[in-house]
DNA sequence: GGCCTTTAGATGGAGTCCTGGATAACTTGC
DNA sequence: GCAAGTTATCCAGGACTCCATCTAAAGGCC
């Protein structure tokens, strides 16, 4: 059916533990090795085994022993995030964002390129090479140095990591955005949908970390949404989960619509806030609209949590009420709605999160033989 | 985030190992030794020796060696179907269905009583009672030698096996469907909405035996949706996934209603069939509003496969086509259509299972202390 | 009947984990 | 400052699983 866990060698047993040893350093505080046995359910011996193992490769530091206590002080072990580094690319309409983030989502490095929708594809690869170029150079790396480079855009991605359709870049369709990059970075190379990464970002980073099932909504004057399922991200058969946009009756097409008629663009969530009636009332058709296609995601999937992000999420203050109310409408059971913190860089995070993800099942493997 | 895998002991790796082996047995053909341990991986010895913990446990039986062929005549290992049993209710509006099932999803043995929606909730317990009785005794079994049973009922189902709410049975909400099994049948006992059980049957017996997503929709006069994610059931937060119907827009509610408007309730897909006018516009109808919201399912999930089951699906020819360009409209990609072949016995099959699934793992642990 | 091919079965060795005991380091109480 | 108590480290010995390899067995083919 599915791809299921095989078991193997003994050598498999040991990459086993060893991984559980380090989920468990990665997600929680620095532990003693008996606290580890415990927590990973080895025994101390083998645990002792396991972690001198992690530290020759380095993926795990000693670090001081805790002052205090009774007995023999135990020696005390962390995740080493620097042990890597990830390279986040997010290739949108109005900038390119690249960013150098540690195993642990920490972003070290970042550089920003300013573009136009409108921009030619040959422009717009430029400005990538610009930003990846910069922000490899102030993190004083070298593209094969990385664990890995994930890059995120706008529109349909196929598996090969080409631009199948995008609509709101001009000359992006058909763009093979993994080799171009692979050429300038060396390493391995991934390339998805700007909206599913930044739910990736959001179970990493942002405000769903434990979350198994959630759906992200990217709000802005683009409407778009990623979903994670079973603390994985979904793609769908063709890449093309999470496009209930397409469908007419979800209301997304329309949904920005009503805020772009207010007074030339304006800024309507502050008049909105400052208890302008008319931006009220056309906050009311946005939320409305966008409520529809929400709720059929919800419906659909009955997830955990919605995370808002996208442009529009800074001004959430004034929706989310009238959003989660009109979700209630709907919803047999409206999930808990929360708002993205990650803020501009939500998409590029995820991005180096999809090359943690792709990168590291082979960097454990490749390291044990 | 999720469940992930845990290592452990030693024994953790022969449990793997014994796994792919009854993977590999169970879903292709009788196998040598030889070619077991070049699928599983596995050395020549080493798959010997779980393969004789596998026979002393009686879940895999050697056959005759094939004729013919040079060299000496290789033992050929077969999956064991009749190491245990599942039972597997049903419980509709107008059917209770108890079967019997083997380890591969043959259905040996079935109990049909008939019921209807407006039926008290004692009566409704009674059938299922009777049902279940009338089907172990034909299989010459006891619950306690099942391995597990499974039931499915219309309805939002809690984690506990209690019904939540069900519009289409009277007395119905409330009802301990678990407990009141586990009374009667002695072991393990799981409940699940029916929609959900049905898909889980097509990828077990049916019709999307290698997809690992999937949609299954019930069509009939309940409009109903089950998915199966990663190969795996998706129940969602609240186990409430797949409730689209619950949305108006999606058309759900309304769709039935054109084909029951047609000639007080006459057969409107013979109708069509034959040429009528009147019924072929019923008909298109019906699939107008019934496309909107598998659209939503499938814009949503981007599944490989799409299922039509329910008690439509036996007059599918007359309306897959239609459905099929109406999905065209919406969709971004259309998934593959088929229509479900299990007709009646797909939810009882699919409860069965369901407590396959629900009870092996604990089985294949027991097994091994 | 002898040869060839393939499988069955047995043996020794290596890797991983567990248990239990001896030793080490630090705190507490006197 | 020293002994007692507590906890951690370190070091076997033993059990389990897997692997490589060798010999014996059972067929077909000449």
């Amino acid at each position: 059916m599915t791809a299921h866990l095989n078991g193997g060698d003994l050598s498999r047993l040991r990459q086993l533990n060893a991984e559980s040893v380090m989920r468990v350093l990665r997600d929680e505080r620095p532990q003693t090795l008996t606290e580890l046995a415990q927590r990973v359910g080895l025994s101390r011996a083998s645990t002792e085994d396991v972690v001198q193992e992690l530290l020759e490769v380095g993926w795990v530091a000693e670090m001081e022993p805790a002052a205090g206590g009774v007995g023999r002080p135990a020696r005390r072990y962390r995740f080493r995030a620097d042990a890597g580094h990830l390279l986040g690319v997010d290739v949108g309409g109005h900038k390119v964002l690249a960013v150098i983030t540690d195993l642990d989502g920490t972003v070290w490095h970042s550089r920003q390129v300013a573009v136009t929708p409108e921009l030619g594809r040959s422009e717009r690869l430029a400005a990538v090479d610009k930003a990846v170029a910069g922000v490899l150079r102030s993190a004083g790396l070298t593209g094969e140095e990385l664990w890995g480079a994930g890059v995120a855009t706008t529109g349909l991605v196929d598996g090969t990591g080409r631009v199948m359709l995008s609509e709101a870049l001009t000359e992006w369709t058909g763009v093979d955005l993994a080799g171009h990059l692979r050429d300038r970075v060396g390493g391995a190379v991934w390339v998805e949908n700007d909206c599913k990464v930044a739910a990736l970002a959001e179970t990493w980073r942002g405000v769903a970390r434990h979350a198994a099932d959630m759906v992200f909504i990217l709000a802005g004057w683009r409407t778009g949404a990623g979903l994670v399922i079973g603390g994985k991200l979904h793609r769908g058969f063709g890449n093309a989960a999470g496009e209930i946009g397409a469908l007419p009756a979800a209301g997304w097409q329309r949904a920005p619509g009503h805020l772009r008629a207010w007074l030339h663009d304006g800024d309507v969530f502050a008049a909105s806030r400052a208890g302008d009636k008319a931006a009220t009332a056309a906050l009311r058709r946005y939320v409305k609209d966008l409520a529809q296609g929400i709720s059929a995601l919800v419906l659909t999937l009955d997830p955990e949590l919605v995370v808002i992000g996208g442009g529009f999420s800074r001004s959430a203050d004034v929706f989310l009420e009238p959003l989660r109310a009109e979700l209630d409408r709907w919803c047999l059971r409206t999930p808990e709605l929360r708002v993205s913190v990650l803020a501009d860089e939500g998409v590029a995070l995820g991005a180096a999160k999809l090359a943690l993800d792709m990168s590291s099942p082979q960097r454990f493997a490749r390291n044990r033989d």
